[in-house]
DNA sequence: CGAATGTCAGATAAACTGATATGT
DNA sequence: CACATATCAGTTTATCTGACATTC
């Protein structure tokens, strides 16, 4: 099951990515941001959690100096947090270490079925929206 | 990637199963208590967690009368959790909520496609365990 | 002694709901 | 007014590390 995979995967990046002081969803955050700037109800949508808790993520990250944003919405209340030059170091010595683990992961299956399981996982991510049907 | 099917999937999860007052480990953990009795170390061990961690979500599960335990260890220390009558039907009720989930997920690709999906997953939680190299 | 199991304590992080404010 | 965004407050759950006891 799904289940299963993705335990072990959340332990594994959990562990891996603890002595830069990054946990799992400030290392997705900081993803979602590598290319572009996002305010945190978009960062929210794209992690599947509300908004509220999606703040709490983005306020430490900022504290931490990882991302900025400006002070005041230059069109309504948008935000957009936007990665530091220290936060772009850390994600990617983060990235070295998940790359290791995706490595790990691809390498236990053969080119085909690592392709195919990456267009299965795309549309389950899809699929799965509660927006879509409740 | 594995992260953003995770993600929805938690995130389906944990909205279907609130009503009935489980969170998705507790559900997980139910689940791995359908067939046999573990101990919180086994139990741990399966969803990759430390016992620590595991030992609240058991004696949560255990306070609201859904598991139980032997008061003393018949070998060792070992005390494995057992489903009782109300804890078979509850999970029997969040069972058919994340089967719902999982027919949805499996609709959502072609048969052979999600047969092959379900291997590739197993393969990866299997690889990822943080003992096989760390 | 060593390994497995269980558990306490303390810290941190993440997630939820609800309420409120601010802009378009 | 409705809607999106931001954010505060409060609560619950999960998770970790560290320490320690128990038992084979």
């Amino acid at each position: 099951m799904l289940k299963q995979a993705q335990s072990a995967l959340r332990s594994r990046m959990d562990h891996d990515l603890r002595p830069l002081g990054l946990t799992v969803p400030q290392y997705a955050c900081l993803e979602l941001l590598r290319t572009e700037s996002l305010t945190s109800a978009e960062l929210a949508r794209g992690m599947f959690v509300t908004a509220q808790s999606m703040n709490g993520v983005v306020q430490s990250l900022q504290e931490r100096g990882l991302v900025a944003r400006a002070d005041t919405a230059p069109s309504g209340r948008r935000r957009p947090a936007a990665l530091t030059e220290t936060g772009r170091e850390l994600l990617a010595e983060a990235d070295t270490r998940v790359r290791r683990i995706e490595a790990q992961m691809i390498g236990a299956l053969d080119p085909e079925g690592a392709d195919q399981m990456v267009d299965g996982l795309a549309v389950i991510a899809t699929t799965l929206r509660r927006d879509d049907r409740g």
